[in-house]
DNA sequence: TGCTTATTTTTCCATTTGATCAAAAATTAT
DNA sequence: ATAATTTTTGATCAAATGGAAAAATAAGCA
């Protein structure tokens, strides 16, 4: 996050309009690696995407593979948000219902970011690996605690609390994942679907599907 | 699945040699398509892949689409198949722990299958958007009236009959998938814990999380 | 056996790709 | 305004890419 992407190494402050052109490069490069992944995203692509030429785009960028980093980067942060915020002392079942809400707006403000990440992760994440094993261990570990001392006080049903973990992070990524999917189903009725899609959810998961 | 591929049309039989190299070029193009995407793979490394020149592969395929889209075309089929043996007699408890055993299996014994469908839906749909427009479609609507009707006589809770399947598909999926995060967080105890998938899953949207 | 068809290899080509560089243009600082 | 610096561009390169043509070889069958 510190080090200078640009050329502009040596120099000291960042310029206003390095700080634009980043942004507009970061943000075309999104689009890109997410509908091509890595191999298949063109740097020419990308800068025509962001509106500059290409040489000026590896102005800011050293290489194709720098600035694919530079964007997963930001992606991961956002994309571990939720989960951070799941907090141990609040009540299970608010906290899994909040926890969905904010994964689903998540997929649904941020659906590009969420295609980027699992596009890396299906080709095996070769860049994020390392970050996986631990940093994200480390918070996933944090969260399993949590969820254990729910169930051992019997607050929530005798779950296993990495398979709770993915399933969370599976149907709500979903939305994002498989929007294409979604919208070859459902057609126009898309958008209302969405709207209740963290209810659904949360009502599943919590409750099950046999009847009470 | 009909038409040559080869640029032996013309001709009747299929040659064993045809049969042979015909089988190992798609073995080779679904796990380079599923690594790196339509655009990302090179014919080149397919060929590779499969033992031959690429010469040699176009003699077979007449272009990496055409290629492309064979191996989609056999990956649907198989994705297709564990939805269509759900059926409306059985129970639903057990239809549902069927369904998802078939899936959490098909997930392991062909993952990179599922990650070259997820892969293309990721990336639009650009291929398979008419197949799932219209055979998909019909197979979903199938279904949903099967759910719908469980609904209605009381036998599982009022859940979006939608909403269920895409959260079947979704967490089932995920252990093919997200296969790389799996391991990066789970290590050496990645084997064990899929062999608990499916049965955590299912007591997860059967029972729910709250405790009854 | 010879003849036909199927398969494979060799060679080639036009594009596209990621990347570099010097010079020009624009911006900022003095 | 002038000088220093940053940003942008155009030209160019070597490697990789998808694909075609042709020539050589191997099967299959009468």
């Amino acid at each position: 996050m510190s080090e200078r992407t640009a050329r502009a190494t040596k120099t000291r402050k960042r310029t206003r309009i390095q700080a634009v052109n980043e942004e507009k490069i970061l943000e075309a490069a999104l689009g890109v690696f997410a509908r091509f992944g890595f191999k298949g995203a063109a740097v020419d692509q990308i800068a025509a995407a962001a509106g500059m030429s290409k040489p000026n785009l590896l102005y800011y960028f050293r290489s194709k593979q720098a600035l694919y980093v530079a964007v997963l980067r930001r992606t991961l942060e956002m994309w571990l948000q939720p989960l951070e915020d799941i907090s141990a002392e609040g009540d299970p079942e608010a906290e899994i219902r909040a926890y969905i809400e904010r994964k689903v707006a998540f997929s649904r403000s941020h659906a590009v970011e969420s295609r980027l990440f699992a596009m890396e992760i299906i080709q095996g994440a070769p860049i994020l690996k390392e970050v996986l094993e631990t940093r994200l261990r480390d918070l996933v570990e944090e969260k399993v605690l949590v969820i254990r001392a729910w169930v051992e006080t019997g607050k929530i049903a005798p779950v296993d609390p990495h398979h709770l973990i993915f399933t969370l992070w599976a149907s709500t990524q979903h939305y994002a994942d498989f929007d294409a999917q979604i919208r070859a189903l459902l057609g126009e009725e898309a958008e209302a679907f969405y709207l209740t899609a963290d209810r659904s959810l949360s009502d599943l998961l919590l409750k099950g599907l046999l009847p009470r």
